[in-house]
DNA sequence: CATAGTTCCGTAAACGTTTACGAACACCAA
DNA sequence: TTGGTGTTCGTAAACGTTTACGGAACTATG
């Protein structure tokens, strides 16, 4: 005898009654009920989650999908793990939990994705590293599966998502390195497929069209999103016969890479060329620490949990005022890496 | 009509027959399974996890525990999604699925286990982050759960593991310094659970013995595995009256931190100070580029899932030979921080 | 032609829950 | 007493699979 059947035989009651007192059914005995709760905890029963669920058609877990083995958003270290604690947070009132969905770089992440919803394995979704035509949205979408997006896309379906603010960030950035006596400004993006490059090369252009200043596009560098993408920045600027006095960074871990390069070549970030970054665990300890765009990812996740559930039927009545799109703003965190220009060009 | 019924009714075949085309089974004409198959894809049918595992007792699925919110091993996201890979292509071969179970950091990590193993989520687990004392392993053990932990215990309980070899790392380092003639030798070490301090610093402690040298406790540097621990590292080294001239990170973040701080204090690493450290994405582009020791994350991956599967008995005679206990070797990357030390002591 | 063997498929029972339904009982008012 | 109203609980039917079992249709063998 296993499993409800023998925690009803060890209390010589019915399963129902057993299953009612678990689920905070109002219709049993109180005094049932604490037999009940007792015998769960002492012969560690716990709700067979197949059975649970094949019955329900639901499972109380929420999928987090991410891709192994490469390297899309260049946001690395603890950025994730600060997310979910957030993301948990939330979750933890609901009973819901949190299980990162591990697509494999073998396999493609639309195809993971429709294996994953058609097996019935999570209630709702979080998509991080979405791409700028992303066919995940569209596949959860058709199938009425909740979820929410890290990250805006391009095809929008009218999806619950949030995303960082790259339009405030890119203003702030260009208002301040003008406002600091720059003229020529360079600014790097990721590859094509992610969305939040166009967001922001766009933003940029119009920030500096608004002080009267051309974005020039050989200043536009383009990389893949970690340390070495900004090492070969860095060699590329400093190789440039007419060398832009200042640069935004717009992923997090350029930073490292891009530093080294410049050290290298004997220039001097916050002296020779003013840098504006990313907040990471290791920006504020780079040589000079590097002036950056910070948010609080727990509260991100936080938004990420709330913003979903108020989209999904059992929570929405919780989450009335929850709104369905975001743009989460950035906060500037002033290091030496972007002194003001003092030379003349 | 949902499911498999619909593919039955959609064939006008049974339901049974359905199953067995789409699970291989030798009893069903291979015409048959050729129509069913071309249907299953057409109408997009995937088998309910729910309905499948019930049955079967079997969810097909690994789990990998995480913990987050916090840092214990200072290892960061991208350390877990090279593993990931590696482990993926391992299950891939045995349609097993990888999942990261997230234990939370407001829930006892020994509870959520115990929650997740009790639901019957999965068939098999990957334990990192694993404490000196592990009460998740007995748990694991108790319940015939087939699992490997990423790391060694000092509670034994014959499970399988595998670890890095710091005994390998602290020989080498200790004899590379020593070598260049080093006599004074600091060493890090993270907070009093975590096993692998322990080994690292015995074995620091036989080297410099073999070498008719003492370990000085004075410089035995715990800290938080992060890049502020490594800047509080740095800061309380340069501080020393009697100052050591070289020194051993054991952790891989906490480079960036020491860096930061010998640079404030004019102290250089590979001059003044011989620097060996752990390899991370970061450790190649600080400057001077940091002296480590480096693995294939991708293979250690590959060797966890095949030590996971040899211990569970669907899939150990396709494992027959796999070292159930394994020290992961690791490599020595030369960099600049840890040339010889040339002043008289 | 009878028998045995093989191939293929349908039937139905399980897996562990949750929950609609109704029964049993107690209580109270008429 | 009767009928109505709550409270509490047991019964049994789902949920979507897999698989043991047996039967039907062939084929081969004597």
């Amino acid at each position: 005898m296993k499993g409800i059947r023998r925690l009803a035989q060890h209390l010589d009651i019915s399963i129902g009654t057993v299953s009612r007192a678990l689920n905070g059914r109002p219709d049993v005995n109180e005094e049932t009920r604490r037999r009940v709760l007792a015998a769960a905890k002492e012969l560690g029963y716990v709700a067979n989650q197949s059975g649970r669920s094949l019955r329900q058609g639901t499972t109380n877990i929420i999928g987090f999908m991410m891709q192994t083995g490469t390297e899309i958003t260049g946001q690395g270290d603890t950025f994730f793990m600060s997310v979910f604690d957030g993301v948990q947070a939330v979750f933890a009132k609901h009973k819901l939990d949190l299980v990162a969905l591990l697509c494999s770089s073998q396999e493609d992440p639309t195809d993971y994705l429709r294996r994953v919803v058609a097996r019935g394995f999570a209630d709702g979704m979080i998509l991080s590293a979405t791409q700028r035509h992303d066919p995940r949205v569209e596949l959860l979408s058709e199938r009425n599966i909740p979820f929410v997006t890290l990250g805006r896309t391009l095809t929008d379906a009218g999806q619950p998502w949030l995303d960082l603010d790259f339009e405030g960030m890119a203003q702030a950035s260009i208002d301040r390195l003008v406002a600091h006596g720059h003229r020529r400004i360079a600014i790097t993006r990721p590859h094509d497929d992610v969305n939040l490059g166009y967001v922001f090369v766009e933003r940029c252009r119009q920030a500096l069209a608004a002080h009267g200043l051309a974005l020039d596009e050989e200043l536009i560098f383009r990389s893949t999103p970690n340390e070495a993408g900004g090492y070969q920045i860095g060699r590329d600027l400093v190789s440039l016969d007419d060398r832009p006095t200042a640069i935004v960074l717009i992923n997090e871990t350029i930073a490292i890479g891009f530093y080294r390069a410049l050290s290298e070549a004997g220039v001097t970030p916050g002296r020779d060329v003013a840098v504006i970054g990313r907040y990471s665990p290791q920006a504020q300890f780079l040589s000079p620490s590097l002036t950056c765009f910070r948010l609080s990812l727990r509260d991100l996740g936080v938004a990420l949990a709330e913003t979903l559930l108020s989209t999904m039927p059992a929570f929405r009545d919780q989450y009335p005022h929850t709104a369905t799109n975001k743009l989460w703003p950035m906060e500037l965190v002033e290091g030496a890496s972007d002194a003001p220009h003092f030379h003349q060009s």
